[in-house]
DNA sequence: CCATTTAAAGACCAATCGGTCTATATATCG
DNA sequence: CGATATATAGACCGATTGGTCTTTAAATGG
């Protein structure tokens, strides 16, 4: 292994923005006007970079975007990591998990919708990062899902007749619906009623 | 009542083209792209009109999009009234109606997903004209499954304990989904297993 | 034939798009 | 201090945006 010549200590004026930071403002911009509706001005004004800043730290828009996209993911898959997590009643992590839901989607967070069914929609079968980034992203909450209702099988909490890999599925679809639905911004009340009533087709 | 002048015969070149017609082609267009990512070439090419006739029998893009929604939507209730026609057995009604998401979902047909699922995401909250549009078209689908449902609860064909009207949101909420997860083009296979599933937890 | 009406073709417009670049100010090092 | 490195501000770029307007060809009725 060549020795690793220690990098030079940076002179001159340091770097002064936090890239991290600035990602996550572009991210919410991005989830609140979408990919093509968000012009370069109002990422400047989120992120407060200067042009040349941002152009330096991330090349293009759409670098941005995926950046973006990757933190959106990356929130939401550890969102799930903790609701799901093993040592947990997986039935009250479920109820945990669809909570979640009930809150985004309802009034104002309903509105705002969902970054990731907005790329989905408007980007997916067009841009190839997208596309990997989407299909992936289904298929690591169909697993989350599928492994916690396994635990609930284990445990005889599930309604006879249910396999976990197709529920996770229909979770899915429903979950992600209700992200498309959200956008009339239902009221929390309903949207309770409606995951509760899901949650009884599934759970003895 | 005022006498109706009858109208005066148009002199001169006649009009030459469709207006439902191209508002048709334009929805394709709209369809496929997206309302921001839909330009004014793309929808000439389409619709092969002139930019002056375009604007002349639509007004503006704005417009013309209104048009192709109002188009898919009419299109997509009016499928919906035949497959949970009254007359017809619910239960049935129901799985042509699930067949149909089946087909729209799977391979390229769910690649290229859904006018309305895009422009839920992509407008509403920012389009008023739109907001209304989604939020009565999700009322009428609901409505429709609301009433196969009672139907077929009134049949006896419902699992105990399932009510009508939470479980057509449900089912708002999942076929809507199935349209997201489609952008990444699931096999026939795979939602045709996941339809079926959803279906056996519902229906006796 | 001729008047009338329509549509097509495309020039034209200001505004905005994403992206590059230069000049300047500033902060930190030796 | 002086050299170096960085960020900002904003000018600038060609391409494209949605939209208007003018010119020309064509089709019909009187």
């Amino acid at each position: 292994m060549p020795r690793q010549t220690p990098a030079p200590l940076p002179r001159g004026r340091p770097r002064s923005f936090d890239a991290e930071a600035a990602v996550e403002r572009a991210m919410g911009v991005f989830w609140s006007r979408g990919y093509h509706a968000t012009a370069l001005p109002d990422l400047l004004r989120a992120t407060k970079l200067s042009r040349g800043s941002l152009y330096a730290a991330f090349g293009d828009k759409h670098s941005l975007f995926l950046r973006a996209l990757d933190r959106y993911v990356a929130i939401a898959l550890t969102r799930m990591d903790i609701e799901l997590d093993h040592r947990r009643d997986p039935v009250d992590g479920l109820r945990a998990y669809l909570a979640g839901y009930v809150d985004r989607n309802s009034g104002a967070n309903g509105r705002r919708g969902c970054l990731l069914v907005a790329t989905a929609m408007e980007l997916a079968g067009r841009d190839a990062d997208v596309d990997r980034r989407i299909a992936s992203f289904f298929k690591a909450m169909e697993a989350r899902v599928a492994d916690a209702l396994s635990r609930a099988k284990a445990a005889g909490k599930l309604t006879d007749g249910v396999e976990p890999l197709s529920a996770a599925r229909i979770l899915v679809c429903f979950v992600e619906g209700m992200r498309v639905v959200g956008k009339t911004a239902p009221t929390r009340i309903i949207s309770q009623a409606t995951v509760d009533a899901f949650l009884d087709r599934f759970i003895r």
